[in-house]
DNA sequence: TTATTAATCTACTAAATCTATAGGGTTTAG
DNA sequence: CTAAACCCTATAGATTTAGTAGATTAATAA
C-alpha cells in the first residue's frame, strides 16, 4: 500500500508544478485544495524541502515552491524520499539493500527471483515518469 | 514492503513445490528448512488451504501438498490471499476498487495516473510467472 | 481400543508503523 | 509592533504485523 505521507506529497507536488510561475504557495492553500490535513501536509512539505524538492519562504506572503522544472523531477526521487525503497524486499534494493537474515542463499530463493522482476519494472515507470507527466505542464 | 507472510508463504510453496511426488509434507519440516517461526507458518498454511492451494492430511503421516501443478499456479492469486491487492491504492485496484474520499477527480489525479502504470506493469509479472517459473522444476 | 502424531482453530499480545495533532518557536512584510 | 506563515519536536491514537498459547480434532499404528 502507498502511503498516505506519498499520496499527499505528491498531489502537493503536482498542485505547485500546476502553479503560474514560482510564487510560493501557503500550505493552507494547497491542503484546502486537496483536502489534506494541514499539519500532517506541513510535515510532508518539509521532508520535501529538506531533501531538495521545494524551497520556502518564511513569513508574511510566504509559503513553498518548486525549486526544479517539473521535467526535471523524476518519480523515483520522489517515491524514495517519501516511500523510502522502491524495492518490496530490502534483499533487491538499490539503495537500501540488507541481506535477508532468513535466507541462506539469494540465488535460488524465490521471493528474490520474483521481486527483482517487480523492482525493475517499477524502477522503469517512475524512472521515465516525471512531475510534467504527471500534472500535464 | 513486502509482509513476512507473503514471503514465507512464497517459500513455503516453492519448498513443497520441490518435494518428489505429492507427498504430505510437515509444518515443522518446512519451518526448519526456511527458517520460518512454525506457529506463523502454520496460520500462513491454513490460508493458502483455504485458498484452494494447498490440501492437507492430518495424523500420522500427515502433512501439506501442493493441489495444482507448479506450473499452473500463477502469481497474481498468490499475491492477491496472501499480499492482498496488487495495486499500492484502492482507487486503482482491479478486484478491489474503492474511491478515494478526499480526491474529487480520478481523472485528473497525478497518485492515480502514475499507479495505474505501476499495477498493469506488476500485474504482467505476476501473471507470466508461476510457481514453476520461481523453483526451477 | 489406546497412544501418538500432526493439522485445526480461536484468542491474544507485543511491537512497529502510520496518521494526525498539539503547541510553541522563528522569521518576514507592512 | 503585529499578523502571517513556515519551523520543529513531541506525542497520541489507530492500525497492522508478527508471533504465541493452548485446547481441539482427525488419522494412524500398535
Amino acid at each position: 500500500m502507498l502511503s498516505k505521507k506519498t499520496k499527499y506529497g505528491i498531489k502537493a507536488l503536482t498542485f505547485l508544478a500546476r502553479q503560474e510561475g514560482n510564487i510560493p504557495v501557503q500550505i493552507a492553500t494547497i491542503s484546502n485544495s486537496e483536502n489534506i490535513s494541514l499539519k500532517f501536509l506541513e510535515s510532508i512539505l518539509l521532508t520535501l524541502r529538506k531533501n531538495g524538492f521545494l524551497g520556502s519562504k518564511k513569513g508574511k506572503g510566504g509559503g513553498y515552491y518548486l525549486l526544479k522544472k517539473p521535467k526535471d523531477i523524476q518519480m523515483t526521487s520522489v517515491m524514495r524520499v517519501l516511500e523510502g525503497p522502491i524495492a518490496m524486499v530490502p534483499c533487491v534494493s538499490l539503495n537500501f539493500y540488507e541481506k535477508c537474515a532468513d535466507c541462506p542463499d539469494e540465488n535460488t530463493c524465490a521471493v528474490h527471483k520474483l521481486m527483482i522482476q517487480v523492482r525493475d519494472s517499477s524502477l522503469e515507470i517512475f524512472r521515465n515518469t516525471t512531475l510534467a507527466d504527471l500534472c500535464d505542464c
